[in-house]
DNA sequence: ACTCGTGAATGAAACGTTTCACGATCTCCA
DNA sequence: TGGAGATCGTGAAACGTTTCATTCACGAGT
């Protein structure tokens, strides 16, 4: 049925030439003569060669390839991210593994394996922990790696992250501004140091209005960042009567949840209830109230992460890691209008 | 810097004992001995040996790998199939390779040419026109396709996808029970077959209803069936005037966007103009106006395709094409209450 | 004591490329 | 006429696995 795909060799055959000749016309066709390259050519489309991949990176011992590996696909926030790397990889002639590790660590774990047996040059990764074994187990072995939308405390690689207390004092401001006393940060995990981060910020530009951060921020910790666990956190926590007049959200994702949870339990937004979201994607200006939050310059991130791996991965010696940090922004909706 | 990684022969020696014992720990742990096992694993722990896939792969001249090109993975619409795909490959012990053409022929017929270099076991396809050259070039190969969320006309390979028919007929006749008898349809390319049986199923409903179709129906064609385009589209139209009281979308992006232009133009939704999607997709429900939506078993419509894949893949013999085909179902919400 | 069987490990061949040192042939000019 | 370059092509080695026929060691059965 599937009749072995036909080897160079069998084209070599055909065209009257050695396997090299082939070879070369495949790779490097200014060297082989106009006429010779054209008989190799029709035979390869003869019997419909295709390159065996496999065999070539083994010989060459080196691939062009790099590997993604991103927090969750279904964040568009990601879904930018890996278009920007696509864009860079693709200028400098590298395809890109794109892998999904949904949060969990197994899947992270297998793709980070899979990556590592297919020898890609180099690793963009959003970690589900900074610090693991297998990430320096990984460097150890001379394959460079690039945090995106994370930062290394042991500055021992390259990363592309954005200011996350920046963000947090850019939305804490702009609440506390608009007279809320009470807010609630509807927090991802806080061993993320994005979501400490957040929080930080978010205090700072409570303190900076006078008012006591313990006092008027209340922290919900929420396991996995997506709308619908958010929904349900929220939801429970407003049919018990919600104390604060303002949420803060660590993404849009949860913003969406939020404002789900307050719209079904009879709250008016942002009346009763004001929200900030974070990341800004594009469902965020079409929501049942479009949502203020804090963009990112999510395409730059991938493109600069792309940048520094392609930097550090042909100039293995000279590279000096370092650590890119962008600047947010305030977008300001109806989820916030006074 | 990167010390060329260890290979099996290292581990061999380290070992103390041949390549082939070290293999067979790999692949055939049950054939070697306790104590060899144990002996070869410290040493590929000592090691950090990492199996080389290329070279296990030329050697045994078959891949667990399948790819997954996908239209448009910003489409939470493809990411839920995306999803229902790796499911089924992970039970099956398949590698999913996952590719975003992003509608672009170009990127298609790159990302087809790369997974047939990695001698990919079957592919997975949402094609940009559903007949291509490479297509068939790929099945004559011996690589055996289905086609995702789309049907060949001229079955000649699987196919999973929805009724798109029932689907049109689905959201007509509820417009048209509700009293609107004039319907703008949002259509992508008519040249795809589920845009053209969409309006097939509108037109019927809306015959069925006793109403011309040619007078009741007005057909707007974009191009790219996303949010923006659709927006830039139909606002254009309302700034005009619009004489439809009712919209019928190709997808909730595109709904999306209709909505949008629609409330920026001073319209209420669904007083002075009704909307229905397509897809159901997380953000349809929590759209400014929660939209009215035909969903799609969308992880199944995945799931199905890897199997039907698979069940080629290992069965190529006795494997007959089959048509899958799943049933729409409708969804109201509040952009079509009356 | 001899063979037989069994379980464990070996070692070489093969997979399809790329690479590279080496020929072969031609051109040009002293 | 001869030799130096160019220009093209060749063919074998090597990449790191897997596979499989073979060897080895050892105890059981006669």
């Amino acid at each position: 049925m599937s009749p072995m795909s036909p080897s160079i060799k069998d084209v070599a055959v055909h065209a009257g030439v050695s396997v090299g000749t082939v070879s070369n016309v495949l790779n490097h066709p200014e060297r082989v003569a106009e006429p010779t390259r054209a008989a190799v050519q029709s035979a390869i489309a003869a019997l419909g060669f295709v390159r065996n991949s496999s065999a070539a990176q083994l010989r060459a011992g080196t691939s062009r390839s790099i590997g993604l590996i991103v927090l969750d696909l279904a964040n568009p926030f990601f879904h930018d991210v890996a278009r920007g790397v696509e864009q860079v990889a693709d200028e400098l002639g590298y395809a890109v593994v794109l892998c999904n590790s949904d949060d969990q660590t197994s899947r992270e774990n297998r793709y980070l394996q899979v990556l590592e047996e297919q020898r890609v040059r180099g690793v963009l990764i959003t970690p589900i922990e900074v610090s693991s074994d297998r990430l320096d187990a990984l460097r150890k072995r001379g394959t460079p790696t690039v945090l995106v939308d994370r930062h290394d405390p042991r500055v021992n690689c390259c990363s592309v992250a954005v200011d996350d207390v920046v963000g947090g004092e850019l939305a804490g401001a702009h609440l506390v501004t608009q007279g809320h006393e009470r807010i609630v940060y509807f927090s991802g995990p806080l061993g993320l140091s994005q979501c400490a981060d957040r929080l930080t910020g978010l205090r700072r530009s409570v303190a900076a209005a006078g008012l006591d951060p313990d006092a008027a921020i209340e922290v919900v910790e929420i396991p996995v960042m997506n709308a619908r666990s958010t929904h349900d956190v929220a939801r429970a926590r407003f049919e018990q009567g919600e104390p604060a007049t303002a949420a803060f959200c660590a993404n849009d994702l949860m913003a969406l949840g939020v404002l789900r949870a307050a719209l079904s339990t009879g709250r008016r937004v942002p009346g009763d209830l004001a929200i900030v979201g974070y990341d800004d994607i594009e469902f965020a200006a079409d929501a049942a109230v479009p949502l203020t939050s804090i963009r990112q310059p999510t395409q730059q991130i991938g493109r600069a992460a792309a940048q520094l791996l392609v930097e550090e991965c042909d100039n293995p010696d000279t590279h000096a890691h370092q650590q890119v940090m962008f600047k947010p922004e305030l977008v300001t909706r109806d989820s916030t209008q006074p």
